[in-house]
DNA sequence: CTACCTTCAGTATCGTACTT
DNA sequence: AAGTACGATACTGAAGGTAG
């Protein structure tokens, strides 16, 4: 076996006798080229078996074309597709990415972000809640964060306020005796919390009977069984024959419940209806499709790589101009009402 | 030991020949 | 004078080599 070496745009030149720096432009502005020699030079690369090298552009330019992605966990479905939703933005902006599963401690994420940034990445996009916007905000890089607390930072979420008074309403509108809300804590300046402030707020306005309950449910289906089996253990012996109206902070959790449920029961009984958040494939596949409050997660990738790569664009120029502060893009919910609160 | 090349495979920048 | 189509060369960051 002879070690063929790479075929370089210094072989392409020596063989179509152009130069390199021409070779260069038949793959960066080939217009400036006439139609005859992109001819040769696209045959030559045929006949050479030329195979393109990004390392070695990316040590010229300095452009990695990489964006670092850090995700708490791929337990809910909602960041397994918000994450299918990034990725397929290669299609539209062409940038990589480079993706951490986080969310252990604050230390392991810093040594994430260190690797992210010693890899020449161009801008970051964070779900992640453990480091906090102002130490992000001190990366001196673009970064854009979903779904998370964003003070000082760009970032693309839903509207959970509304989300959360979508939520009440429709389980208002089905006379439940008891509105609960199942959440985990979360500080006021993290979106979610806007689920539950529209719930309280919609219940107040409405004077309606309603319960907030907040546990931990941790990063997988282990941790989360049993605190969801607790709560339903909890409102079994609590509200008995009376029509619980439950909104559940994610459509995976919902998905958790309702199979406790109809284990229990052999289906969905007619005092419980069942509200997810999300809008995360699970929501639709599950045995009985989940009502949910659907987050709009191809907008909010998309927004949130596109606020991101105009930011990563302006670093490019020869006299950058950086925000003067954060922008917040806010995408509305959209309802869906399905068979856990639609009882056949 | 360390200061100074080379190497890798491209790009940025400036320059040139030629046409309009 | 301006535009088009190309070329020459320094340069990029880090590892490895080498001379002193």
């Amino acid at each position: 076996m002879k070690e063929k070496k790479n075929v370089t745009f210094n072989d392409i030149a020596d063989y179509t006798n152009f130069s390199k720096t021409t070779i260069s432009r038949y793959f960066n502005n080939p217009d400036s080229l006439t139609l005859k020699n992109q001819q040769i030079i696209s045959d030559a690369l045929v006949k050479l078996g030329y195979q393109e090298n990004k390392v070695a552009r990316i040590l010229a330019n300095g452009k990695t074309e990489f964006i670092g992605i850090i995700i708490p966990d791929l337990y809910y479905h909602f960041y397994s597709e918000i994450l299918n939703q990034i990725l397929s933005t290669y299609e539209v902006f062409n940038y990589k990415f480079l993706i951490f599963v986080g969310n252990k401690n604050e230390e392991t994420e810093r040594r994430y972000i260190q690797e992210l940034l010693a890899y020449k990445i161009e801008g970051m996009i964070i779900l992640s809640h453990t480091i906090s916007s102002k130490e992000l905000s001190g990366l001196s890089i673009p970064i854009v964060t979903i779904e998370r607390e964003d003070r000082y930072v760009c970032s693309v979420n839903t509207d959970n306020h509304m989300g959360g008074y979508q939520a009440a309403a429709l389980l208002a509108r089905h006379k439940c005796d008891i509105l609960i809300h199942i959440n985990s804590p979360a500080s006021e300046d993290v979106p979610a919390h806007g689920r539950l402030s529209g719930f309280s707020d919609f219940c107040r306005e409405n004077s309606l009977e309603y319960r907030i309950i907040q546990k931990e449910f941790g990063h997988d289906y282990k941790g989360a069984l049993p605190q969801i089996r607790t709560i339903l253990d909890d409102l079994e012996s609590l509200y008995p024959g009376q029509k619980k109206g439950i909104f559940i902070s994610s459509d995976t959790l919902a998905n958790v419940m309702l199979n406790l449920l109809i284990r229990k029961y052999g289906t969905l009984p007619e005092d419980y209806l069942l509200v997810g958040f999300d809008n995360s494939p699970i929501s639709r596949e599950a045995v009985l499709p989940i009502s949910t409050v659907g987050q709009q997660i191809d907008k909010l990738a998309y927004e949130a790589v596109r606020l991101l790569v105009e930011q990563m664009t302006e670093q490019k120029k020869r006299k950058p101009v950086p925000l003067d502060k954060p922008v917040h893009k806010i995408i509305p919910p959209i309802l869906f009402r399905r068979e856990t609160t639609e009882h056949s």
